[in-house]
DNA sequence: CTCCAATCTTGGCAGTGACAACATAAGCGC
DNA sequence: GCGCTTATGTTGTCACTGCCAAGATTGGAG
């Protein structure tokens, strides 16, 4: 039987960043608080320092962990596609979206916010990886301009940011079907 | 001769605000703090709350503020260009990107904080206010869809949003000239 | 078995937002 | 003018926060 506390956590380093994501869900990133993350993880308020830094620190292994999951949503709607460039875009435009509707407080961390250090080695390196995953699949579709991929981008991110964020009701109130075609209609203008 | 420190300000409320932007330009709306605007518009720690409830009132109250400078960025754009309605649309998405370079920490309040009560008054009136303009220059250009507004405003939002986040380098780092043709290229794409 | 380094706790400091109690001034009826 | 009410500012306090320092506990290398 293992005891009650044990001195040693085990794997509070993941423990952390998932108590953190909850955190940020629950109370927003503007009252986010090491001290409430460590309390929910069921430890000091001083022992998340010993594996990031300090609370920048903390966000900044969420928002790795966030480019990850973006790519992973994008990747699940383009399974799920045509297999022709086109198509493939546009669904990797519909798992971006997927990603900030399904996880608004980690889409706001990885884009609106600048606690998060994106010159640190992981996190830079997510963050390129997503963006070398758009630029293949513009270039598969035909885009050879620098508006290309911008264009595609630009449009996703922004009905992201805006349906996430609430403040696009004509597509945000719809039911998810009709919000896809709605949403697949007006990404497919911006293809190159 | 006036007083060196009269017991009243004269105009705290205005006063407040600006502190308020310059606060938000030099910290960044994570490190605001509301004891740092009042010693900075040289009044005591407990002063603002005469005037906006808490913290949060006083973004509010700038939050509204930068509905109206958005929106005067767009017009600003617009008197500027060409008169066909195709030209003012894509006017006033430069303008809005202007506005979100310009003041990125007012522009990242309004659509990238929750801070800011968007259900009070004037600040809600100001959203509608601004929303209210892009649906007649998408339907003066012909755009009768839901599809037709949203694509124009996703588009401006995204470029304003990755731009002033500096997330989209290849045209982050242009010469505003340059800038200004690649973002009227992409505006193009999504008119009506 | 010993010692070191990693991990975790406790305690303390300065800064924060909100609240309460009080001080000053301005406006208004008279 | 005079006195009352209300608006506007100040000081003081509380719980909470991030970060730092110092000490406790543990696992692992030798």
């Amino acid at each position: 039987m293992i005891r009650e506390k044990p001195y040693h956590h085990g794997d509070l380093h993941a423990a952390l960043i998932a108590a953190a994501e909850a955190e940020l869900s629950d109370r927003g990133i503007e009252a986010f608080s090491l001290r409430a993350v460590a309390k929910r993880a069921g430890v000091s308020h001083a022992a998340p320092a010993h594996h990031f830094n300090d609370a920048n620190g903390l966000l900044t292994a969420l928002a790795t962990e966030g480019y990850l999951q973006l790519l992973a949503s994008q990747v699940r709607r383009e399974t799920k596609a045509a297999t022709d460039p086109a198509a493939q875009l546009v669904a990797s435009g519909l798992g971006y979206i997927d990603f900030a509707l399904e996880r608004p407080a980690l889409f706001r961390l990885v884009f609106g916010s600048v606690r998060p250090n994106h010159k640190q080695r992981d996190l830079q390196a997510a963050g390129e990886a997503a963006y070398k995953h758009l630029t293949d699949l513009v270039f598969a579709a035909g885009g050879r301009t620098v508006g290309a991929e911008t264009a595609i981008w630009a449009v996703a991110h922004g009905l992201a940011d805006l349906l996430s964020a609430g403040r696009m009701q004509t597509i945000g109130s719809m039911e998810p079907e009709q919000r896809d075609a709605a949403l697949t209609a007006i990404l497919m203008r911006s293809l190159p």
